[in-house]
DNA sequence: TATCTTTGTATATCCGTTAAACTAAGTTGA
DNA sequence: TCAACTTAGTTTAACGGATATACAAAGATA
């Protein structure tokens, strides 16, 4: 029995937690205006703000425009107080950034992979990390975190026990990173972490139910319920990818038979596109060039993700459902087909106020999702410690 | 922006709710040892208890077992402040309960239906009601609400926006009980109430992410995670029974293709049994009799149900699935091809600590829902407001 | 019977929010 | 131009609730 107990310590923790997220959200915003906006008394927020003056978290700038009075001291989030470093592992490149708490990108590093080795993809990661590091500008607090996406099976404790496509099996990736750089060390499912960017950065800011659909070489799925990641009992939550939408279809690598990821995703389009075509991206110019065939093939792949998306909207209601990584590079010939589906069988009453968007991100969801996961970490943690 | 702020007078309520609430779950219980298990302090501990003896919420008996020193005050839950009244509204019946606040069923009522318009099934309703309220014994709160279920879509206002079953379309069944009654009224969807009684007094009290299969005439499905209840954008979350299972599959009365319920629901079975069987309790009775083609019938539905609930584990990562609702009944002949189903194709990490279990409230899950519903409300309330 | 334990209460203290008074710095209008 | 008014932010005192401490009640133990 975890039982929460409730004083004044923690409600002072978490009013601060509040004014921060308020400057954060709004800035720029001057104590007035939090105190309006959060209910908290003027004197409440005047001297929250001053703790989180002196912690450096926030800063004042010059005085802002009078509204009939004296004129107000305008408040800034100090997103350089430290960095986040956001790594994105996928089966033929490792993607890495830097960004500030606001989740700008300061540097970015790019590497294709050869062969996926654990050990190999290690040293690469490792590499990247050190060489951010060095290059990152000097900071009150410095690397606040590392956040890692992996197209695999992630456990509460930071360990992939299942990664198909990059033939990995129970690595330590947390524990590994951790004792390496001795920063926290945050690891998430490449589509959970691509939920989250969108969530903060991207196409669902204003949304509380947001389904992101990451549509790669496999098909996974990130479940933002009012606006917290789902992440289920273990951690493994959203393995659409193997949701049953044939049951007399076609085998999938899991052993089974009719999963969505079967007809849905970038291994389905190349299969059914034949021999003759060897990557979406030339797929994708074919199409550009005006290829029939082309984009019909996008077309169906838009239907087949169409079937799953019924399934998702019936089930959860949502108010957005995101389409993102590879495959919502073909947005154009895919959009109209994933819509008619819906139209002609998803409930009515669930279609009413539902958005259908594509990643804004592109590329970069999920390293934006992770550097986003270890930055709330350290707001909270630095907002427990003082 | 609705942002919550945080004050002593808020700390107080939940520290209260938080006493009440482990009276509630570990009665009979000391001061010492909800101070124990709280984390709270004695002395506070012991002012709200004295707060909740004035209300008459809780009371205490004789001293308990010494543990070695002075014996401890014994505490419990007065679970007859006040009554609940839960209504499930089914397609040929409407079963009516009045609980006493832990759910007990004091006092039923079954009545059933031989036409479902709006206008009858509410005068019917309304009748018992007021004789459960007739019949009830006296209590400091008398009714602390009245809950009901119904078979259909049900938005945040309590307003039942379609029932195919019952024919119903947008009727104000919130608004129209609460003005003959006077009470606060809730109305939730059937698979929605099944699976917070579930939770609450059956089969998965020990469960935080539990997903709830109401497998009757169609298939709804109740998703509780981190142990609430999750209802989605307007409160239409579950609507699974329209899940696509078979794309190129046959007909649903939705109009979509190949929807889960027109394989594994109750009207599939029949539909399945064909002319010379005409209801589900003459099947299980053929069944028991040893009639192979009854058990087979039983077996095809089994499996058909374990490839939907094979999407719900690979989706949610659930601690349980608990199938209730009619098909229930027949555990005996489609637990077993449901096991074999899910072991053939779900991924292993999902099957690992997954527990399948079937309702153990029988045809009381839904009206034990809607009682817990509006009990949950009442002591929120009553906590607030002293 | 004296000492130790455990339960529960009473009183004083601490901490954080709030209310009220006040300072600072602007606008507005006769 | 200056008095009156507004708005921003700080300071000080008051208030409410949790906690610490002391203590009383009641039983166990040796």
């Amino acid at each position: 029995m975890k039982t929460m107990t409730w004083n004044q310590q923690i409600v002072k923790k978490n009013n601060k937690a509040l004014v921060l997220q308020l400057i954060i959200e709004k800035e720029p915003i001057s104590r007035a205006d939090i105190a309006q906006v959060s209910g908290l008394h003027k004197a409440t927020v005047s001297s929250l703000v001053n703790e989180l003056l002196e912690e450096e978290l926030i800063f004042e700038s010059g005085p802002g425009e009078s509204s009939g009075g004296r004129r107000p001291v305008i408040l800034h989030f100090n997103k350089v107080a430290g960095f986040a470093i956001g790594i994105d592992i996928g089966v033929n490149y490792v993607l890495s950034v830097l960004t500030d708490l606001k989740g700008n990108i300061l540097i970015e590093k790019n590497h294709p992979l050869e062969q996926t080795v654990y050990s190999e993809i290690m040293s690469i990661v490792k590499n990247m990390i050190q060489s951010l590091i060095d290059e990152m500008p000097g900071s009150r607090y410095g690397i606040v975190g590392i956040g890692v996406g992996v197209p695999g099976i992630v456990n509460k404790e930071g360990a992939v026990l299942l990664a198909p496509n990059l033939g990995w099996k129970n690595v330590q990736l947390k524990t590994d990173l951790e004792n390496e750089f001795r920063v926290p060390v945050m690891i998430e499912n490449e589509a959970n972490a691509g939920a989250v960017g969108e969530q903060q950065f991207g196409a669902g800011q204003d949304y509380q139910n947001i389904i992101y659909i990451s549509a790669g070489i496999g098909i996974g799925v990130g479940i933002i319920l009012n606006k917290v990641l789902y992440q289920g009992r273990n951690g493994f939550s959203g393995e659409m990818g193997h949701m049953i939408i044939d049951i007399n279809g076609k085998l999938c690598n899991c052993g089974s038979r009719g999963c969505w990821e079967a007809y849905a995703s970038e291994n389905a389009l190349l299969e059914m596109a034949g021999k003759n075509t060897d990557s979406l991206e030339a797929l994708i110019k074919r199409a550009e060039n005006g290829d029939e065939t082309a984009k019909h093939l996008f077309g169906e792949i838009g239907q087949y993700l169409g079937f799953g998306i019924n399934n998702i909207i019936n089930t959860f209601n949502p108010d957005q459902v995101i389409i993102g990584n590879r495959l919502a590079m073909a947005k154009e010939w895919m959009e109209q087909p994933i819509r008619t589906i819906i139209e002609n069988h998803t409930l009515s009453h669930h279609q009413k106020e539902l958005k259908l968007d594509f990643s804004k991100l592109g590329k970069y969801s999920t390293v934006l999702g992770v550097s986003a996961f270890v930055v709330e970490n350290f707001i909270k943690e630095e907002a427990r410690t003082s």
